[in-house]
DNA sequence: TTGAAAGCGATACCAA
DNA sequence: TTGGTATCGCTTTCAA
């Protein structure tokens, strides 16, 4: 008992006691052990369950890694769960994980199975839901609105004077953040008197190569489009390459607009035409509002971290 | 007592009592709580802990991706910890997420601190060292000789005429896998008769950018530079849009090599001369063999996943 | 300032 | 087939 006081830096024990008791600790080798402690019920423990669709994705590695990085430095450690995009996988995870008693949970995406979604409100620890707004959350929200970001995008292009647009994305059997994108971007487009004349969604990753023969895909099955709207920046760049592999020429041929501002886009010959989201600050905020939440700040429930539209020079200026 | 056979469908109860148990279960939304199963000292946790440097690194974040696959399907947790490429982190990493009971532990990395070692010896959990492969690991160890990997591709490019060779890559306080590349590229220019003319070591992270900005550092630091080699192909990737920026041509003026064979290679219009490591598989390798360990099959302690050379249109051909 | 006792949830062991 | 009892390491409570 008074080593378990000293080892807590209590108080309530004499000095000579704290440099015996020390002495054992270092002759021992003794490491707590904190199973015990949170089994006791009395703390909670340290861990931060995160479920996270796929690394190969480099915007889900950077939030995880601005997550990681904020609750590492407040000696809080992330329960990693890759989804894959699926919310039964999700469901999966989450009842795992919650048998190991987490602080909290963060969540990419704002759906959730309805079995998950009772797990979650009876588990009465902290969830934040990233990525996906969701401005009525099941606790806290942080992320931005994909919805607004795509019609963004759709606006800015029309602007340009596009008609006849396509996209190139990817797709999953759930909603997600993503079509959420995709429906700001239609309804832009088809308010602004123009057409998304084609929309792919490839059964793949949202990578490089899958933009470079999604966009030979939909050049070679649909005539006459100006434009085209990617997923994100990875799958835009790989379009890029192959127009330019097909002598076409950006933009006066053709546009290409990606999403998310990759580090790539630092070094593409021209600036991309994108949208910039701050995910390193995403994710750390996430783990910020866990924090302040785990130990009693006040936390608004709903965050929005915003973004902004990259004009760039891969379409055409607006008018 | 009963309830407890149930769940664990150990056998000896009659279906009625299944039946009610279930019942219960149901009712009250009862989920197990494994802390109190691992704290009894009977069985052993399902998590890992896993360190890694940085998620930045595409490279990292595959390995990352393969080894939580591969341990979620076996219903294992990753507990994450992202190092910094510091020693001291790591220390503080595994002291934190030892007291947590892990299953076993995977590190990316040779070279650990002294207390670190202790720790780890002493913990009696499997350990897999990963990435830069141990021929003596403290318990397993899977990866590549990133020495070797370099030689390879120091021998090849001195195979290809070069004489002048530049490098730029990051440099980090610690002896770590990309500096041992350089100490096999180097040996193998100098042995071959070459010289490597200026080693560049940002302090940044080894991304397009980096790769942009030192290639101009190198090229106006120092005269007569014909081949560079890079850390990785995202700085190759920036290195090679500086030099088509300034107006070079590649191979012809200057010669551009990578290493990791990462997706975006995939799109480039020239095929990057590279080195190609299996990052997602190196990782699973690392999951299995935590796996069979945990399942005390028999497993050898070191594994080699090979590298393979991409020869590339980004240097000269061999002569 | 110190320590004895109880209890957290699950399970091994043994008795009914 | 069922259930009582002890146990894991730590912390809270209370007594010395």
């Amino acid at each position: 008992m008074t080593a378990s006081r000293v080892l807590r830096g209590e108080g309530g024990y004499s000095e000579m006691t704290k440099t015996k008791v020390m002495a054992q600790v270092d002759a021992l080798g003794y490491l707590p052990n904190r199973l015990a402690t949170v089994f006791a019920g009395d703390k909670t423990s340290t861990f931060v369950g995160v479920s996270i669709p796929d690394l190969g994705n480099e915007v889900f590695a950077q939030v995880l890694e601005g997550i990681d990085r904020k609750l590492g430095a407040f000696d809080h450690q992330s329960v990693l769960g890759l989804t894959q995009h699926t919310l039964e996988e999700e469901e999966n995870w989450i009842r795992t994980v919650l048998a190991w008693q987490p602080a909290g949970l963060i969540l990419t995406g704002r759906y959730h199975s309805p079995r998950a979604t009772d797990m979650l409100r009876n588990a009465g620890i902290p969830v934040v839901e990233i990525w996906d707004l969701n401005s009525s959350p099941l606790d806290m929200s942080v992320g931005i609105n994909h919805f607004d970001s795509g019609f963004d995008m759709g606006r800015y292009l029309m602007s340009c004077g596009y008609k006849r647009i396509g996209y190139v994305g990817t797709s999953h059997d759930t909603a997600n953040a993503a079509s959420a994108r995709l429906d700001g971007f239609c309804r832009a487009i088809e308010g602004g008197d123009g057409e998304v004349v084609k929309q792919l969604c490839l059964h793949d990753t949202a990578s490089y190569y899958p933009g470079f023969y999604g966009t030979e895909q939909l050049l070679s099955g649909t005539q006459g489009i100006e434009c085209i709207f990617y997923q994100n920046d990875a799958m835009a760049f790989g379009g890029l390459q192959f127009c330019t592999a097909r002598g076409m020429n950006v933009p006066s041929d053709i546009g290409v607009a990606g999403w998310g501002d990759l580090p790539i886009a630092s070094v593409m010959p021209q600036r991309l035409t994108s949208m910039h989201v701050p995910h390193l600050k995403l994710g750390q905020a996430a783990a910020e509002m866990m924090l302040a939440r785990l130990s009693d700040e006040p936390v608004p429930n709903v965050r929005d971290i915003g973004f902004r539209l990259i004009p760039g020079t891969t379409v055409r200026r607006p008018d």
